[in-house]
DNA sequence: GCATAATTGTCATGATCCTAACATTGAATG
DNA sequence: CATTCAATGTTAGGATCATGACAATTATGC
């Protein structure tokens, strides 16, 4: 009935599955997922032992042939998705793909961070040799890969919770660039409060972005309105659109009925 | 003979392989890998068609019943590779880890573009807190996943043939970090016409990283010997070491053997 | 030294994934 | 309208993966 530890754990094994596990975890971590052969092949004991240790260890999982980490990180890594981070996919995609019908060939846009901007950067038209601005690694790597767009980053310090880069020098470039448009994320879209994100950082580029472009767009689901996040960065009458998803509540959708910012539903 | 585009392009794809390859992307991006059937869900086609529109895809890839991304992995287990990148890979492998064996705890390293530096991305020590400078994208994407380790991206224009960027403000940044390493690639090693590439965007970085570390290391297979591409970025001698791998004919090691920079050879 | 228990390896079975081949749909063309 | 071709769906098979049972090995305690 009782488990396996009957020993004292020692602060540094060099065998057994304690040990085995360890080393996994930063295989994993170095180079992203492993091939369930390779890893028994590395460690010299039977796939079925790593699969054992796999089992009884939080964070690491066997699937597909591959061991790898748990907790499905932005970049990739990992496989589990949780519920969670999906619950509003729809919703994100809905709104990324309504902001993103608005652009038109040879525009200079801005996207940001977040888990929204993806949708949007999928999303921009093909063909329209754009200029496009980014800060976010995920939406470098979407973007980079289209033909005809330029693409700018702006690089510096990367935070690993929005994917993002930031420097001092990233700012005044953004500082000399001119926008068509900037497309903003939120985690925080409030009537008196004002608009917010979670990540200090990302104040500044937001707020430069926006006194740069043409025309400030909003761009989220329908969740983040009546929420307060820590860091605000905007006041609602800064943006000239809000695009968000059809789940909107009928209040909510009343008391933001303003000429400015305009609030657009997206089919 | 003539291939599919028989249309002119429209501004905004919404169906078709290229758009579903785009949402894909976007979501994954967004929260990590997806199931195969949810990702045929989502875009309402069969996951036989998920599977055909990936495999004609660069940066994706179907494993194990899930669909991720690629890129960061240079080993060739289910991942797209482009044809450059498969020549030469064990050289490249070879040489790469040898490079990376020499990094210690806590350095701060400078990592050059080209196909050879994403092996030495992958091969960095795991748990060594390095602090590491880049200007490619597929080096971030690797480097990114690591944990315990600082990220700083040069950014600016981006240029596809090597995926790197470069700005002005790039060079200002990086001529303010000290480096106790920099790991240079090259596409041409002469005797006496020196060290070249073939962009000359990379050039200023390369060379201010060199100037900056306290130790400069060329990292090539041995089929970049005895050639010369057009940018020149600099001479033999201000390298300290040139890693390789041990396909290099004796006559070229011959000719090499110098003081400095010290040739060598990995196993 | 022996008995016991933990650990690991091997095997077998069912489930899942991957690929190829063929059928179907739909759009463009004459 | 018929034809043609590309794109997609369906099916089936072999390959691979996942899981449980059992055997072999190693370690531990008396």
């Amino acid at each position: 009935m009782m488990p396996a530890q009957h020993r004292l754990d020692r602060s540094a094994p060099t065998t057994g599955a304690a040990a085995r596990l360890s080393r996994l975890a930063a295989m994993i971590a170095a180079s992203g997922p492993l091939r369930l052969r390779d890893a028994a092949a590395a460690l010299a004991v039977s796939e079925m032992t790593i699969r054992r240790d796999v089992a009884g260890a939080d964070g690491l999982a066997c699937l597909g042939g591959y061991v790898t980490a748990t907790g499905g990180r932005p970049d990739g890594t990992g496989y589990v998705l949780h519920q969670e981070e999906r619950a509003h996919m729809a919703g994100k995609r809905a709104a990324a793909e309504a902001a993103a019908a608005s652009i038109r060939p040879g525009e200079t846009i801005f996207i940001d961070c977040g888990t929204t901007m993806p949708f949007l950067a999928a999303a921009l038209p093909v063909g329209a040799k754009l200029t496009v601005v980014c800060y976010a690694l995920n939406i470098a790597a979407i973007v980079c890969r289209r033909a005809e767009t330029r693409v700018i980053l702006l690089g510096g310090l990367y935070h690993d919770s929005s994917a993002s880069f930031w420097s001092r020098e990233s700012e005044a470039m953004l500082g000399r660039i001119g926008l068509d448009r900037a497309f903003l994320s939120a985690g925080g879209i409030h009537r008196e409060r004002g608009v917010s994100c979670s990540n200090f950082h990302e104040v500044p580029l937001k707020q430069i972005a926006m006194a740069n472009a043409q025309e400030s767009c909003l761009v989220a689901d329908a969740t983040k309105f009546e929420r307060v996040m820590p860091a605000h960065f905007a006041d609602l009458s800064a943006f000239h659109r809000i695009v968000t998803d059809a789940t909107l509540a009928a209040s909510v959708r009343q008391r933001f009925a303003a000429p400015r910012p305009r609030l657009e539903i997206a089919a």
